[in-house]
Order: C-alpha cells, then sequence, then structure tokens
DNA sequence: GTCTATATGGAGATAGAC
DNA sequence: GTCTATCTCCATATAGAC
C-alpha cells in the first residue's frame, strides 16, 4: 500500500471513521481500529486528521432535508416532521447515537447541541411566526427528539413494533398540538 | 487507614464510585480514583465489587416517587409528571446522563431501558385504562423524555432559562393531551 | 506522503504478604 | 480485611527513516 495517492488514503481513512464511530461510539473505537480498516496505520489517521477527536467531529455530522419540511403545508407540519425522522436511514441514526453517547466530551457535547438547534430547531422555527415562534419550535423540537430518545436510546420495544402509520398519526398529531399557538 | 471495619470501607468506595460515575460518567472514571476518593486502593475496590462495571450497575439505580402521581387527579396528571420531573435534584440527574453516556455498554443500556419503562411508563400506565393504555403510556414517556433530552442532554440554554411555571403548564399540556383517550 | 518503531501514560484486575 | 507491587494490555501521539 505504498504507492496509494494521499487523498484516497485520507478518503478511505475518513470513511473507515466513520464507519467505525457509528457502529461503536468514540470511546470504544481506537485508532488503531481505523488504521486497519482503511489498510494503513495509526500514524497516518493522526497525520492527516490531527487527532482522533478531529476526526470524530470531522466525521459526525447531521443534516437534514428542509424541503419536505418547507413545502408541507402548515398544518401537516407534526406529521410530516416525525415521518421524516421516523424514516432516518441507519447512518444517520449511528451518528445520532455516537453524538450523544460521546457528549461527555465537551467538543462532543457542543456538536450536539449545535445539531438540536440546526436539524430540528431551526428549520421548524422558520415556518412559524408570532411571539412565541422560538419557544413553540423549541417545545416541539423536544418532543420530536423524545421519540428520537424512545426508539434508539432507550429502545422501547413496543414503539418499535409499532406500525409506522400509527406512530406518524399519534406523535404528529402531538407535535402539530404545540406547534399551533394558544387560541 | 489499617483498623478500618470493612462495612465502612466497602461504603466509603460505594459513596465515592457514586458521585464520580454521577460527576464524570462511566468512561472518565477510572477504579483507581475510585479508590483514592475512598480513601483506600484499587484492589479493595474490585474486591468488594468484583469489577468496574459492577459497581456502576450498583450504584446507578434511579427510582420515582409515585405518590405524587397517584394521588393526582387524572385531568392533572401530565402538569403533576411534568413539575414532578423537572424538579429532579443534581443527583438523580447525574445518574440519569450516567447512564445515557454510558449505555454503548450493553449491561449499562440495559439499565437504561428498565429505568425509562420503570421510571416512567409503568407509573403511568397504572393510572390508565382502555385497550390502548399501554400505547398512550409510551408515547407519553416518550415525550417527557423528550424534555429531559432537551434540558440535560441537548441543553437548550432558552428552555433552561426558561420560567418554570410556564414550562410546566405548557408542555404538562401536552402530556396529558397524549393521556387522554380520543373522544 | 508513507510506515516502522517507540515514547509516554494510562487502564482493569490479580497475587500474595501482612 | 487490607494494601503493596505488579501483570497484562491498550491507548494517543510522535520521531525519523524511506
Amino acid at each position: 500500500m505504498q504507492g496509494k495517492p494521499a487523498t484516497s488514503t485520507r478518503q478511505a481513512i475518513h470513511e473507515a471513521g466513520s464507519a467505525l464511530f457509528r457502529q461503536q461510539g468514540y470511546a470504544k473505537t481506537t485508532v488503531r481500529q481505523i488504521a486497519a480498516a482503511a489498510g494503513s496505520d495509526p500514524a497516518l489517521v493522526i497525520r492527516h486528521f490531527k487527532s482522533k477527536e478531529l476526526l470524530f467531529l470531522e466525521t459526525m455530522q447531521l443534516t437534514i432535508d428542509d424541503e419536505p419540511l418547507l413545502g408541507a403545508p402548515l398544518e401537516h407540519l407534526g406529521e410530516r416532521l416525525i415521518d421524516l425522522v421516523i424514516g432516518i436511514d441507519g447512518g444517520a441514526r449511528g451518528v445520532f447515537l455516537a453524538l450523544v453517547h460521546g457528549s461527555n466530551e465537551p467538543e462532543i457535547h457542543k456538536r450536539l447541541t449545535d445539531t438540536h438547534e440546526n436539524v430540528l430547531i431551526e428549520p421548524l422555527r422558520r415556518r412559524l411566526s408570532g411571539p412565541d415562534a422560538d419557544i413553540r419550535a423549541r417545545l416541539a423540537a423536544s418532543v420530536v427528539a423524545g421519540l428520537l430518545y424512545s426508539l434508539w436510546i432507550a429502545r422501547d420495544e413496543t414503539l418499535l413494533a409499532t406500525d409506522r402509520t400509527t406512530l406518524v398519526a399519534r406523535y404528529g398529531a402531538l407535535v402539530q398540538h404545540v406547534l399551533t399557538p394558544a387560541a
């Protein structure tokens, strides 16, 4: 593995790190494992990314595709968001869990907080108006995060086995309820 | 520290471990730190508790005082629960966070799942009736967990700074909404 | 850019004298 | 029951030859 161009090695490390962090989390993943999985060695990992933590922060990023939310009618925003969130693929779920489990580390915690703000709160707030738009967006984000907590962190087997349509309808109605300003 | 009775040493280790796990989490707390804080040594920690993990599981336990919930009128259950949960003291909060952060470890994850079931879901289900009592209790537990997530895990500064009464009223109404059977 | 070898500093757990 | 000394294993990160 000597003649490999730099960009390839860097990318191989990036991909190996991303996969291992998602599967095992920050603490249990070692620089040696990443190097082995990338067909490289520990020194290269550090040389390319400065430290294990920086590699983690570079690979563990979550974004959301706004469009389904921006395009949805206001009165179906709750259902739409829950549908989006339940449909999140395994990769993004791994990133979320890695951030949560690793958030003992201050830098990782900061990333988790920013992600909560950018992925959940901000897209909602953009669709709301009125004096308490901000607090309503934050409360709704809490409710959505609660579902993620139950499904992925605590792993409530009953909810995991519940029909998706039911969950979207019932939980979505709840989110809708916080989003709607008091009459 | 030679003449100390066994029960004292054991208890000192128990207390030191409990405090350190709550403050620093599982991964960052070492057996050596626990021993030092207890005025003892690493060998005694293992001798008394078999392993670091078993000491963690023995010290990191959460329970809830049911009475305020059992005594509350059904139509104020939501508010009552949110009031209870927001008032949780720093010690219990530390235990919760240690369980969440440590839940990469299978045994710790099991403890977190059990705690979710026993502390949130079960007390609610006991107050509900009807065919979908179970699912309503689980959805309500999700909503409550969402608040814990926002306040303690993601640490939404705006929500943390929000007046307790407002939070109890608004978020409690939401919980109440899931708890109430569809008309 | 790459990789071998190593520096440096821990960790959890155990053996065995007191 | 207690503690000293140590075993064994592993980590992140770096130095320096190619």
